[in-house]
RNA sequence: GGGCGAUUAGCUCAGUUGGUUAGAGCGCUUGCUUGACAUGCAAGAGGUCACUGGUUCGAUCCCGGUAUCGCCCACCA
């Protein structure tokens, strides 16, 4: 084995073993039971970024887990069109070549989409493979393809005859620069530093002005009325009159409405019934048309003057703010912050726009999706979710699912020329079933990409045929994404789920957080201050990648990265391959491992190893189940690290290292292998690469039937804790051995004394049952310490100058002719008397007061007791020492 | 405007069903080319657990308030 750890080749290598004997492939005729898990999928012309080796790696993780311990697993790949995000790169791609997408027509313009998709969905699916994601390759789907575009119609088409779908003009969000309609959803809300413009209306009938506030002047060309709340005094009388509008000299009336606010602005509100939602509401109630006063592209259009027509409304904006500064009618302009929304594909100022759209009415599909939340049939981590999901549904709005680009399916609907009748259908119709007619169109809009993605966790199955995969797999265990999508994604496939499948898609939702870097900024690549997976692959490799990722990553929070988060993975890659490599090499034959050895025959580090390990394995397993993951990598870290290679291992090297004794040595083999088997297994879900190929490794060294059950570690069965393993005296009794060596080294190395010097240790120790305790581990401390000698005495007298220290009542003492500096030794002392009086005090004034023994449990007081007994004679010990220097 | 989260070591973060002397990684100091690993080993320094009231025998943890930061939602133009 290579002194250091060499991902590179390794994983490629055993992800290509992995795919080749279709080991990630989950058997839907299997009798085990099932555990599934579908991808969300990703952008088709996506990157890999941290985000997705986050959130695939918590899959990745839930899906190994599960298939080791029993399920056959399954995890659903697949891609997504996304409709808007796919169209703008493409077209970007065309403006360089000066070519805009009419230029192509509709047809050529989406082969070139399809071209493009098929080049870059291998990039994606090869940075998911990088990752070491255990998908299920085979089933992979895309949300465009024609089993999924034939669930989509479908659930048109059902929609629509339930009469959940329908077509209207109202006000929607649109990008201007996408030129499409949005869904709520996607324009996003930020905070922005705008003005509060107040501008004069002048009566028509007399002198004076109306003031009305707005935020947006352009609007104003369009202004149907100006509407005041009916009891507000200052208006009341003015209800009725003739104002006319300024720049365009149309007469708008004053109105009356509830909306209107009285405490903000004038009082007075501008009515645009085609450019805002709250006015168009008002318009119909005082059915007043909208006049329309921009185009698709946010250029002032319609029945406004002459030099406006044309303009962005920006420029727009400028203008008529000056242009009513010239007349004398700008009343005052304010400083005003408000959420502006933007499109949450191209940040472009979204504009409210009246138009003909499809919608889904939402409210009949919230009820059961709400219901379930409420009812917990599905738990959403962290819990805190929860709230904001409920609230979502409960104040849920229709969804506009009609989009003006050309990227996605097309809405199945045709208007019939001849009679004018609309048809829906899941096929194209060869006539118009109404009159016969062959003269029909098709709506020329596509829907909205998470119209196709919320059928995913039953559509990416076979529904509605192809009822085998669907019965073995569907439902699904648990979708794991970012809180992001909660409502875009995990929202309406509860809704589809349970609208369309009677049943909850999953059960489980865990919601991790966003990566960022170390400023708080999230991760993105306009930023530019994205750290790129493959980059730290390349270097560290996909283990020391997840590792990382996870170990620092608490359920549900952010997760804030910088490129060295990174080497805490490789580092304790490296460790763990440097810990096997030592064990491998200290095998010259082919090992036969014949099982732990018995209970009679183990010492007390052996028991030891074996108690921690099945406590690890107990929490590990625990912490996966409760999608505590950092809690896994940290306990798995810990064992590792700590416990086996800092005391286990390094307690076993003269036993590994000796030739006399082949019982030992088998001893110490079959225990160290034993372990090293059980951490590769508990690590294989995390750090699947680096764990397989040292397990085929050690089958290569040790005959291991009866141990390592399977070929390949990812067949193999995670580790079940054996309770009676599980030893809390002696893991007590080891923290004391470990204080007492660790009291000598403290000693050697405070009093700077060179490796090479060896010394003699003698050990008072506070009771016989310590004695016994420490006296079988002589060696041990001689060789942890580098001594030539330890004595433990219950009755020896410490020698006086020497290194001293005093742990849970045993007295340590270090001989080292010339070498103990004795300040030193005094100062230490006399610092730990200090640390041990204030302590002492503490715990006498907790118990001195009398409610505490009054009210505090029986235990609590008997072992506080206890305790008090136990450092105060610590503290004797201690200041004998201290005399015993000062003498 | 409503809701939620965070505030713990120099930095980034865990943790606590309320009970010994609060943890990790990185960084820092000191000593080590010790026959697995310098991506390492050993030892050490470093914290009034944001502030403020309350509940309690006992609060970093529970409750109220304040401050700062962040996130989500929202049709006051």
């Amino acid at each position: 084995m290579e002194k250091q750890y060499n991902p590179v080749s390794v994983e490629d290598k055993w992800y290509a073993i992995w795919t080749e004997k279709k080991l990630f492939h989950g058997d839907e005729f299997s009798k085990k039971p099932k555990y599934s898990i579908v991808i969300p999928p990703p952008n088709v012309t996506g990157i890999l970024h941290m985000g997705h080796a986050l959130n695939n790696t918590i899959q990745d993780i839930l899906i190994r887990f599960k298939r080791m311990t029993g399920y056959e697993a399954m995890w659903m790949p697949g891609t997504d069109h996304a409709g808007i995000a796919t169209q703008n790169v493409v077209e970007k791609k065309l403006a360089k070549e000066n070519k805009t997408r009419h230029d192509l027509g509709r047809e050529a313009f989406l082969k070139e989409v399809w071209k493009w998709k098929e080049q870059y969905h291998a990039t994606i699916t090869n940075q998911l493979k990088k990752l070491g994601s255990s998908c299920d390759w085979d089933r992979e789907r895309f949300t465009m393809d024609e089993g999924l575009s034939k669930a989509v119609r479908k659930v048109f088409v059902q929609l629509y005859n339930e009469g959940l779908i329908y077509r209207g003009k109202y006000i929607i969000n649109w990008c201007p620069r996408c030129q499409t309609a949005l869904s709520d959803e996607e324009a996003e809300h930020k905070e922005s530093n705008g003005k509060l413009y107040h501008f004069k209306y002048p009566f028509k009938n007399k002198e004076g002005f109306v003031i009305v506030a707005t935020t947006r002047p352009e609007t104003m060309l369009g202004d149907t009325a100006v509407a005041v709340n009916p009891s507000d005094e200052r208006y009341k009388d003015l209800i009725g009159q003739m104002l006319v509008l300024p720049l365009v000299n149309r007469e708008i009336p004053i109105i009356a409405d509830d909306f209107v606010d009285k405490e903000f602005g004038t009082g007075a509100v501008k009515v645009t019934p085609a450019h805002d939602p709250n006015d168009f509401q008002m318009g119909l109630r005082h059915k007043m048309t909208p006049i329309v006063i921009m185009d698709e592209t946010a250029h002032m259009t319609g029945p406004i003057p002459q030099q406006y027509i044309g303009t962005d409304r920006f420029a727009c904006r400028k203008q008529i703010v000056a242009d009513l500064e010239a007349l004398g009618l700008v009343e005052k302009i304010e400083d005003h912050t408000h959420a502006v929304g933007q499109c949450y594909r191209c940040a472009t100022v979204v504009e409210p726009y009246y138009s003909n759209q499809w919608f889904v009415k939402m409210k009949p599909l919230a009820e059961g999706a709400l219901a379930a939340a409420v009812d917990g049939k599905i738990t959403i981590y962290p819990e805190r979710w929860k709230k904001t999901y409920i609230d979502w549904m409960e104040n849920i709005r229709d969804w506009c699912i009609s989009r003006q680009i050309w990227w996605g399916h097309r809405i199945p609907v045709w208007y019939c020329k001849e009679c004018g009748k609309t048809i829906v259908a899941e096929e194209t119709p060869s006539e118009c079933p109404y009159c016969r007619s062959f003269d029909m169109t098709q709506d020329e809009d596509v829907l909205d990409t998470w119209f196709s993605s919320w059928l995913w966790p039953f559509s990416t199955l076979g529904w509605p045929q192809d009822k085998k995969a669907l019965q073995k797999f569907y439902p699904t265990d648990v979708l794991v994404t970012a809180p992001e999508i909660l409502f875009f994604w995990v929202a309406r496939m509860i809704m589809a789920g349970l609208h369309f499948t009677d049943t909850l898609p999953f059960t489980d939702v865990i919601l991790h957080g966003t990566v960022r870097d170390k400023t708080g900024r999230k991760m993105s690549k306009s930023l530019g201050n994205s750290i790129d997976p493959l980059e730290i692959i390349s270097v560290s490799g996909a283990d020391a990648l997840r590792f990382s990722l996870i170990v620092i990553t608490a359920q549900g929070a952010d997760v804030f990265l910088s490129k060295d988060t990174f080497d805490i993975g490789r580092n304790f890659g490296n460790k763990l391959w440097n810990a096997s490599r030592f064990l491998l090499e200290n095998i010259k034959t082919k090992h036969v491992f014949t099982g732990l050895p018995s209970s009679a025959s183990l010492s007390a580090f052996d028991k030891w190893i074996l108690s921690r390990l099945n406590t690890t394995v107990a929490e590990v397993s625990k912490a996966i189940e409760a999608y505590r993951f950092n809690e896994a990598a940290h306990l798995l870290y810990d064992f590792t690290w700590r416990d086996f290679c800092d005391w286990y291992i390094e307690a076993k090297k003269a036993d590994l290292y000796q030739t006399e004794d082949n019982a030992r040595m088998e001893n110490a083999l079959n225990t160290c292998s034993w372990v090293l088997g059980n951490i590769l297994k508990l690590l294989h879900p995390i750090m699947p690469f680096i764990t397989e190929e040292i397990y085929s490794t050690l089958r290569e060294k040790i005959d291991y039937s009866s141990l390592l059950d399977s070929e390949y570690i990812m067949t193999s069965s995670y580790p079940k804790a054996n309770e009676s393993l599980v030893n809390p005296v002696i893991e007590k009794e080891f923290s004391l051995l470990k204080d007492v060596i660790t009291a000598i080294r403290t000693i050697r190395s405070e009093n700077n004394i060179p490796p090479d010097k060896k010394g003699r240790a003698i050990i008072v120790p506070s009771s016989q049952e310590n004695a016994d305790l420490l006296c079988p581990h002589i060696t041990e401390i001689n060789m942890f310490c580098r001594l030539n000698e330890t004595i433990i005495d219950l009755k020896a007298q410490g020698p006086k100058f020497s290194g001293q220290a005093v742990v849970m009542g045993n007295q340590v003492y270090l001989e080292l002719a010339g070498l103990i500096d004795i300040s030193v030794e005094k100062d230490r002392i006399k610092k730990e008397i200090a640390k041990t009086e204030k302590f002492v005090e503490s715990t006498k004034a907790r118990l001195s007061n009398p409610s505490f023994a009054d009210k505090a449990p029986a235990d609590v007081v008997a072992k506080e007791k206890e305790k008090l007994a136990g450092i105060i004679e610590n503290l004797e010990k201690l200041k004998l020492s201290l005399k015993a220097l000062e003498e």
